[in-house]
RNA sequence: GGUGGGGUGACCGAGUGGCUAAUGGUAGCAGACUGUAAAUCUGCCGGGCUAACGCCCUACGUAGGUUCGAAUCCUACCCCCACCA
């Protein structure tokens, strides 16, 4: 249980296989947000059809609806969603920054004012760890402090120290929770901003904390340029565990997954992928589309010939633009689907090609082909 | 035939002397989106020139008129709607 072994490696790439309770994820892997217990449109035999091996959920949304004592009541998330595969929640960390407005961070937690309906909900450690563990996933995500990009390195560091501390709350909260023969791991979050001395201390601290089985970095893509975003990451693959999967939290854009493979990845999560394909941009080898575009009136061709997908093996561009004209839900699940099957793909062939040690060549082109599309 | 109301940009629809190339909305076009407050948000949307400030042209049924100035006032005509005969 919770085992990670690595089964191939390329520079820092590495090609993986990780065991959870729910079954095993292929690495490099991209994992779709379920922020609400559904990936937003699909199915779930949407969402097994694309590939993908796992999902997300997200605490703070699922406690505000339905509530995790419903959840649990249900049989857990497993049961809730009848996914059967493997399941990860994200703790709430990510809406302390994005709710920034609704919010107050204390020592003691986070107090959230509902954006549902104004009541007061007060998110501690130990409360994200409880409510995670009711919806019973797989993986349980540390509680952590995200700060802006541009935060002030003070303002990070204490996003940072603050963030260790309520790790070791977590722990210590998760411990009292699980058995012996647990079905739940807890893996923590690495802050410091885009301050490389912080990101250094957040490591040392967290892996000080350990073991764990599994490590997350947090923080990224929230406003930093992706310049950035790699130094920051080349600063810590040397020094993170080489026995557990690295999970780069929200990213990302089909190129940041290669970029983050390449420097160590194994893990990815991201919403992009639903909420482009929601408003009308598909990823595609060669850059983006947008299928509401006026050239693809006429166009008999599939989204994306070279995708596997629902989508792109049954539809034309042109009814997919015209489900969009016409408001249609299909248009936003069928560009949602071929997106998610999009960076799945993405990681099996990267994995692939890892396992060849063929990697470095075919990242470097397909990087090349999709930059040159935009992205 | 009579009386009343009305004809505004692709469509609907404000505007009753200068701040009007003309409010809004729809349709259309483009852009944004990274651990989901997002089926959302932003911009453009008569034509031409300009990198841009800006300049020119054409426009509120048609034709005239009043006025320094008209989508707005006057006259005639055309068309639409309602009611009455």
């Amino acid at each position: 249980m919770f085992e990670y072994r690595v089964e191939g490696r390329t520079g820092s790439a590495r090609a993986g296989t990780l065991s959870l309770p729910h079954g095993e994820v292929r690495t490099p892997a991209f994992m779709p947000v379920g922020t609400h217990a559904v990936v937003r449109g699909l199915s779930a035999g949407d969402v097994r059809r694309t590939g993908a091996q796992i999902i997300l959920g997200n605490t703070y949304h699922l406690h505000l609806r339905p509530g995790e004592a419903v959840v649990e009541a249900m049989g857990g998330l497993n049961r809730f969603t009848t996914w059967d595969g493997p399941m990860l929640t994200d703790s709430g960390g990510f809406q302390v920054f994005s709710l920034e407005g609704l919010r107050r961070i204390s020592e003691e937690g986070v107090e959230f004012q509902s954006h549902i309906d104004g009541t007061l909900r007060t998110l501690t450690p130990e409360r994200a760890v409880e409510i995670q563990w009711q919806l019973g996933a797989d993986v349980a995500m540390a509680f952590d402090h995200v700060v802006p990009a541009q935060s002030s390195p003070q303002a990070a560091c204490e996003g940072m120290e603050r963030t260790l501390r309520w790790l070791d709350r977590c722990k210590a909260r998760h411990a009292e929770l699980v058995g012996p023969t647990s079905p739940q791991t807890l893996w923590p979050i690495i802050q410091g901003g885009i301050h490389d001395e912080l990101r250094i201390r957040s490591l040392e601290g967290t892996l000080a904390r350990g073991p764990w089985t599994g490590v997350a970095i947090g923080g990224l893509s929230v406003g930093e340029t992706k310049p950035v975003m790699h130094r920051v990451l080349e600063l810590l693959e040397p020094a993170l565990p080489r026995d557990v999967p690295r999970y780069l939290m929200g990213v990302g854009f089909p190129a940041d997954l290669l970029e983050g493979i390449a420097r160590g990845i194994d893990l990815f999560d991201c919403v992009a992928a639903t909420r482009n394909g929601r408003h009308g941009t598909a990823w595609l080898p060669n850059g983006r589309l947008n299928v509401k575009g006026a050239t693809l009136k006429h166009s008999t061709a599939p989204l994306d010939p070279t995708c596997d997908c629902e989508t792109c093996t049954t539809y034309p561009r042109g009814y997919l633009r015209h489900l969009f004209m016409v408001e249609d839900i299909l248009a936003l699940r069928l560009v949602s689907i071929h997106n998610i099957r999009f960076l799945v793909r993405l990681g099996e062939q990267a994995r692939d090609h890892i396992l060849n040690g063929t990697f470095d060549g075919w990242s470097r082109e397909w990087l090349g082909r999709h930059y040159a599309g935009g992205d």
